[in-house]
Parts: structure tokens; C-alpha cells; sequence
DNA sequence: CTGTTAGCGCATTCAA
DNA sequence: TTGAATGCGCTAACAG
């Protein structure tokens, strides 16, 4: 069995009292007493039960982060940024993945509501909305991650989308592309990320004097795999583009491919921005313009926020907009 | 405040010993007093804590999973194959990075051996050796994932490193290929993982006729930035390579990087493989070879593993080795 | 400065 | 079939 304090107690000829001061660094402690609690300590190699210890304080310092799926490139370097964050102020971050399925989510969510050991929970939803998941939280603190769908009473941190998305098709409108095609994601309610971008994409285009209608194409998720189809389709309009913002890196790395297959030059033929930039895009071939959120500074904010609403439950509504950067890379060059 | 056992004993007029029974399923209840056990949980909206529930049957059902860096691709899968395998089997799974440095190792291993809240710990290893981790774990029951440095007292999971890498350099010699390279990590005692697939190089080479020695560079790591550079000097070899296995997908997408930017063409003048089979590796140009181990083969006995070593501690140590299989692809198509 | 003790919420043994 | 009571290991309020 486990020692516990009224073992090192026994040991120590002290009451558990003072074992567990010794135990948590307080003061006032005779030097004698704590010298021998010290020694009793480790000649038994006292570990305290952190379940128990939880029991009592009522935080665990688990912190649950909920992603569509860790493997996405985007996710885990966000994920990582956050584990580490959440490292350096003591707690510990448990995974769970949504699949970005909304029924998944909600089943989650309701599991989340029992599993009463996390202090709070970091959620990167796809498919549900905002006020949804205020309900379903079960009284746990909860910060939303990426997009507030809607109007709701839980805090939230992300970037400006649709001004990030503004700043990529003036981007590639400067570079004196005039057939700019959007890519990604639904575009609609269910769909609030590639909404905002697609706003931001309409804003681009008509401050540049283009006509945004009709130059945006759905995707059935962000993955790479989703793009060659639409960029064929793309590649069949009759006002063939010569620009193309992706809605995120993965989409832009397999646009890219296929571009390749269907020897399109990138970017003489055809200039590529994506959206995350992840660490793949410094290094593809041609490399990939892109815009950048600032992950770690989306991590810090979600950890503090989150901890901040622990302390005060009733607190104002937190809205945190983190900054982002524009990347520019070999696939937007001029041509 | 929450509700508790007590609470709903006390609306339902009946014991906690009742409640509890009805929570957790117990057969022999009374209809009746189970119908008004029921409710009473209902209306009270009754969430069981879990934290308590721990404490008294000392599981939490936490799996640990520690990485050397979550953001890392081939990581970022595994990841998901054990998020996604554990919540199938009613555990969670909580993330730490090591970092891959072994004094950050050693560290947190001493962090787990006290976080007493997780069942059992799933240890990807770069940097401390079998032995070293043995002694650490605190008495937690441990599954090493990837390579086991050396004989020691913990389960292991991995795949047969030296027979994939064989495979790989068969693959290269097969297509024609005589001045192979390999390159990637430390080949040393220090990076078992290395270590193998350097022994399987020379295996191939040997096995083809070839000459293995003075044909390897090391890497500072397996990311694609620490390609660059090993390529450069490897392009001014002077018998210069015609074929290049890389012990890492990412390496090998920086080692394509930097072949392009040298004018080399891939496969013609020099074919690669990779070695994980991350996502992006089927759609990078050209698209890349590699071996492919079974992520999810090795995530589902790594966390069977883990599991039948908590309901036996003492039982017999275990070796698993899960399949691979090698992905032909563009970059080492035939010249 | 240190000992005694009351719970945190739950599962469970002993009675009834 | 159900109630009362114990304790998992710890922290903190209350003494002394």
C-alpha cells in the first residue's frame, strides 16, 4: 500500500497536523520537528495522494481541452502551445477529441458535465454553436476556442477572421491577381470559422474592386484530402482563377498537389495563400504564404481566461481577440 | 454547490447507501423506491464527483500519455489513435511533452510518480534509457512506446525498427539505386530509435551488395529544419548519394525542401523515403515514400497493455511488436 | 508551534 | 432490500 501522512506521522512521532505543514512549505515549524519530519518523509518515500488532496481543495488543476482532432496539424501545434502553457502555472491538460461531429460534441459535452475532475474546459468546436454549448457545459467554467458562433454567455479567444481574411485577398490583390477563388469549409451558420473568412474574403474583394460572387467553393472539411476535387472544379470555371485562399494549410497543401498534377504552375499559373500556418507550409514545395494566428498567444489567453473565470465565476463576459500575421512565401510570390 | 448522494437521499427519503446502489446499477432494488430514486436524481440533476469516487476505489481512469512534443506529425497521430482508442475503452487520456530532452524527462517522470490520479503512463522515449525509466516511474504501472534502449522491467510496445529500415534500403536497392544514405539522429546509444534503423540500413546494405559505412549523417532531431543542412553536405560527398532514407517524414520533407532549392531532382537524381507515414507525405510534390507503422495497432496495445498490467502488476513482462509496411510512392518511383 | 478532529463525496461492510 | 456507519488520504478550523 501507498504511505500516507499518518504513516510518516507514526514514523516521525509528530501529529499528521504537522507532517502535512511540512509537506506544503508552511512557516512556522520548528527546525527540530521539521528535520525530523523531513527524514520520515523520505526514508518512507512519501508521495501525497493528489486524488485526495483534490477531494479536499476541490480542484484537480486538469484543465480538459476539447479539439476536433489532435492529429490536424493546426490542432496539435495548439495543443502543444497550450500544454505547455498550462505546464508553467501547474496544471495539467487531459485530451478529448469532437471528431468536429456535433452530436459527438454534445455527447462529449454531457460527459464532460460528469466528469467532475477537470477544473475547466478549452473548447475548439466546429459544428456547434455557441449557445448550444453554454447549456451543456453543466455549470463547468468553459472558454470557447477559434469561433463564437453566436451571441452566448461563455468567454471567448480567437483571432479577427474576417479581418485576417481581408488582409489575404488584399494580399493577393496586390500582387495584381484579379481572379481570386475562395476555398474551405461550408461557408454558412453551422460553420462559423469559414464565415468569417468568407466575409473577410468579400470585404478583400470588393475594396479591391472584384466582384467576390460566385468565386467561392465549399469544402467538406479542412483536410488535405478535400481539395483535389474542388480545385478540378475550380480549374473548370469558365473565368479560370489565377488566385486561391484556402481556408486553412492543409486545404492549401492539397490544392497544391493536385495544382501540381494538373500542371498549373504555383504561383506564375495560379498564386496559393493558406490560413494556421503550419510548420509544413515553411517547408513544401513551393512554400506556402499563409496566415498566421499566434498560437501561443491563443493558448496563454485560453489558459488565463479560463483560470480567471475559476476565480470569479460571476465575472463580465470575456471576448479575447488574439493577433495574427500575414506570411508571405514562395505560393503568392509575383508572378 | 454540487449535489451529492446525500442530497438526493435526503429529497427521495432514502439512504445514501440506496442512491448510491441505484447510480451504479445494482440489481436488487425495489421498483418503487428506485422509481423515486430516480426522479429525485433528475430533479436534483445529480452528477456524480468523480474526484470522490477515486479517491475511494483508487482508479481514476486516467491514462498519461507522454510525448516529446505533441506537435510533432507522426506524434500527433499516435496521439489521436490512443485518445481515440482509450475514450472506447472508458479511459482519458491526459497529455505531457517531454520535450524529448532527458533531464525534462527524468523530471516529469518524477511529476507522475506523484500525480497519483493517473492509473498508468504511456511513455514515448527519446532520450533516458529503459533502466533510467524503470527506477522513476514511482511504482506506476508503465508501457514504453517505441524503442526499448535496454532490458528492463517494462512493457514495450513498438514496431520492428530494424527489419522496416531494412525493408526501406531493399526498396532503394531494388530500384536501382547504389549510393544510398541514410540520415537521421544520433545512431547512437542515445537515440535507440536511431540506433535500429541505422542497424537495418546497414542490414540492406550489406544484404544488396553495398557498402554501408561512411554513408550516414546524424540530425540534431527528427524535424524537418535539421535536414537542410545534413543535405547540403551530403549533396558534396564525393561520391554523391542517388538515393536518401531519411528516418523521419519530416526529415525527409526538409530534405526535399532543400533538394529543390539544390536543383536535385526527386526521384531522378536522388530518390527519398521517409519514414512514419504522416498525413502530409501523400500529398507533398513529389509525394513521399515511407514506412508505414501501424499507429493504431500500436495505440490499441499499448493501452491494453497498460490495462492488463493494473489488474496484474506482477505478471509477466511484455514485448509487442506491432506490423509496419512499406508506402511506394512518387519520390522513390524509378528513375 | 503543534495536536485533535471534522469533513470533502463516495462505496461498502455490518446490521437489521 | 435497505439503513447506519466507516474510511479512502488529505486540509484546515479549532484548540492548546
Amino acid at each position: 500500500m501507498a504511505v500516507t501522512l499518518r504513516d510518516v506521522a507514526e514514523r516521525a512521532g509528530v501529529s499528521v497536523r504537522t507532517v502535512s505543514n511540512v509537506v506544503n512549505g508552511f512557516q512556522h515549524i520548528a527546525p527540530a520537528t521539521r528535520a525530523r519530519v523531513q527524514a520520515a518523509l523520505e526514508e518512507l518515500n512519501y508521495r501525497p495522494n493528489l486524488v485526495a488532496r483534490s477531494l479536499r481543495q476541490g480542484r484537480t488543476g486538469i484543465i480538459m481541452l476539447v479539439l476536433p482532432e489532435i492529429n490536424v496539424s493546426y490542432f496539435g501545434e495548439l495543443a502543444h502551445e497550450v500544454v505547455d502553457y498550462a505546464s508553467s502555472v501547474g496544471c495539467t491538460v487531459q485530451i478529448d477529441e469532437s471528431g468536429g461531429d456535433p452530436q459527438r460534441e454534445r455527447a462529449l459535452l454531457e460527459t464532460i458535465a460528469q466528469a467532475s475532475w477537470v477544473d475547466g474546459v478549452l473548447f475548439s468546436s466546429l459544428g456547434l454553436r455557441g449557445v448550444d454549448l453554454a447549456g451543456l457545459a453543466g455549470g463547468r467554467p468553459m472558454v470557447l476556442l477559434g469561433e463564437r458562433t453566436a451571441r452566448t454567455s461563455l468567454d471567448h479567444v480567437g483571432i479577427d477572421n474576417v479581418e485576417a481574411a481581408r488582409q489575404a485577398v488584399a494580399h493577393l490583390a496586390g500582387r495584381g491577381r484579379t481572379r481570386i477563388a475562395a476555398l474551405g469549409g461550408s461557408g454558412g451558420a453551422r460553420d462559423a470559422t469559414s464565415k468569417y473568412r468568407l466575409k473577410g474574403f468579400r470585404l478583400g474583394m470588393r475594396a479591391a474592386g472584384l466582384d467576390p460572387e460566385g468565386r467561392y467553393l465549399r469544402t467538406a472539411d479542412y483536410r488535405r484530402g478535400s481539395a483535389a476535387t474542388a480545385v478540378r472544379e475550380l480549374l473548370a470555371w469558365p473565368e479560370r482563377p489565377d488566385a486561391l485562399f484556402c481556408f486553412s494549410d492543409e486545404l492549401a497543401a492539397g490544392a497544391l498537389r493536385e495544382l501540381h498534377e494538373q500542371n498549373v504552375r504555383v504561383p506564375e499559373d495560379m498564386a496559393v495563400i493558406g490560413f494556421d500556418d503550419i510548420e509544413a507550409s515553411r517547408f513544401s514545395t513551393p512554400s506556402l504564404s499563409s496566415v498566421r494566428p499566434d498560437k501561443a498567444g491563443i493558448a496563454q489567453a485560453a489558459v488565463d481566461t479560463l483560470l480567471a473565470r475559476l476565480d470569479d465565476p460571476a465575472g463580465a463576459v470575456r471576448e479575447v481577440s488574439v493577433a495574427h500575421e500575414l506570411v508571405v512565401r514562395e505560393s503568392s510570390g509575383s508572378a
